[in-house]
DNA sequence: CACTTGACCTGTCCGC
DNA sequence: TGCGGACAGGTCAAGT
């Protein structure tokens, strides 16, 4: 599910409705999802108060007082849900996808001193929660070797096309997804910015113009950015940290809408499969 | 090193 | 209705 959009409308969930608070109580069912030790958990998590909430990637930051950090990953089927007295989203179907709390996919439950708590869901058990202390987190292996933001002020199309040289014999999609080339770019926005910057996800990086690059640099801050402000891309299971859908794939151009027209051209979009993923692609209009 | 494929999991959907 | 297989938004470890 979650990629940068999702993470970072989370993020700003989380920002809001739990900095401050002070953890009482953690339990887990699943040792993969939050491999700290009991001891750990006890020294580092409880008694601590969350100080601030960021973002790197697709990886969320849930700062602490006690100079630890919940370094949280969603991978493909993750939430977290805040709950506090009301029950969010409840009795609106439209804009919830979830009811009661803790549920079958519950895997971490976070107990706020003021009654509050936070759900970690995860239906297929990939994503993890895990304490690191803060200053090594960007000593963390994926944190040193993943790429730049795509959405900083200062990152330009020249940034952005010479992340890909390296790579220039796999596939634009395949680069794109590469989190070392450009950082929290997933199935989702890489279909959406190729089908917008006119780019068959197949074609060599090597073979990808300049011109081009600066197309899809362009979409691709343009699809993540409009993502961010519709609250991220609801297929199946993400939600945001109340517990919402998000609207973007009512604005998605190609991303799960193979055999329908595309928007552009009126030629039937058609879904693939390319670097081991589903791929959507107007055959006509993306060359 | 660059690149590709399989593994990690559960749930759902599709064809027989 | 049941059953097998393919598939799902991500990343790593292995393999070539």
């Amino acid at each position: 599910m979650p990629e940068l959009p999702e993470v970072e409308t989370v993020r700003r969930g989380l920002a809001t409705l739990i900095v401050g608070k002070k953890v009482v109580h953690e339990s887990h069912d699943w040792p993969k999802s939050f491999p700290n030790t009991k001891a750990d958990v006890e020294q580092f998590l409880i008694g601590a108060n969350i100080t601030a909430i960021n973002r790197r990637a697709k990886v969320l930051l849930i700062e602490l007082s006690s100079g630890y950090t919940l370094v949280t990953h969603l991978k493909m089927t993750g939430q977290i849900v805040f709950r506090g007295d009301a029950v969010f989203g409840a009795g609106h179907p439209n804009d919830s996808l979830i009811g009661e709390l803790p549920d079958k996919s519950t895997r971490v439950t976070i107990d706020f001193s003021d009654g509050s708590h936070l759900y970690f869901n995860d239906q297929r058990k990939f994503g993890w929660m895990k304490l690191y202390p803060t200053l090594e987190v960007p000593e963390i292996d994926f944190m040193k070797r993943v790429g730049p933001e795509p959405l900083e002020d200062d990152f330009t199309a020249k940034d952005f096309s010479v992340r890909f040289t390296r790579r220039k014999n796999t596939s634009i999609k395949a680069a794109l997804l590469d989190q070392t080339v450009v950082a929290g770019v997933g199935n989702i926005y890489a279909d959406e910015s190729l089908w917008g910057a006119q780019i068959d996800p197949r074609r060599k990086v090597g073979d990808v113009s300049g011109s081009e690059f600066e197309r899809l640099y362009e979409e691709l801050r343009y699809v993540m950015n409009l993502a961010i402000e519709k609250g991220g891309s609801t297929d199946k299971n993400y939600v945001d940290a109340e517990g919402k859908r998000g609207s973007y794939m009512d604005f998605a151009r190609v991303f799960r809408r193979e055999k329908q027209l595309c928007p552009r051209c009126g030629a039937i979009i058609t879904k693939i499969k390319h670097a081991g993923r589903g791929t959507h692609v107007c055959e006509n209009c993306q060359t």
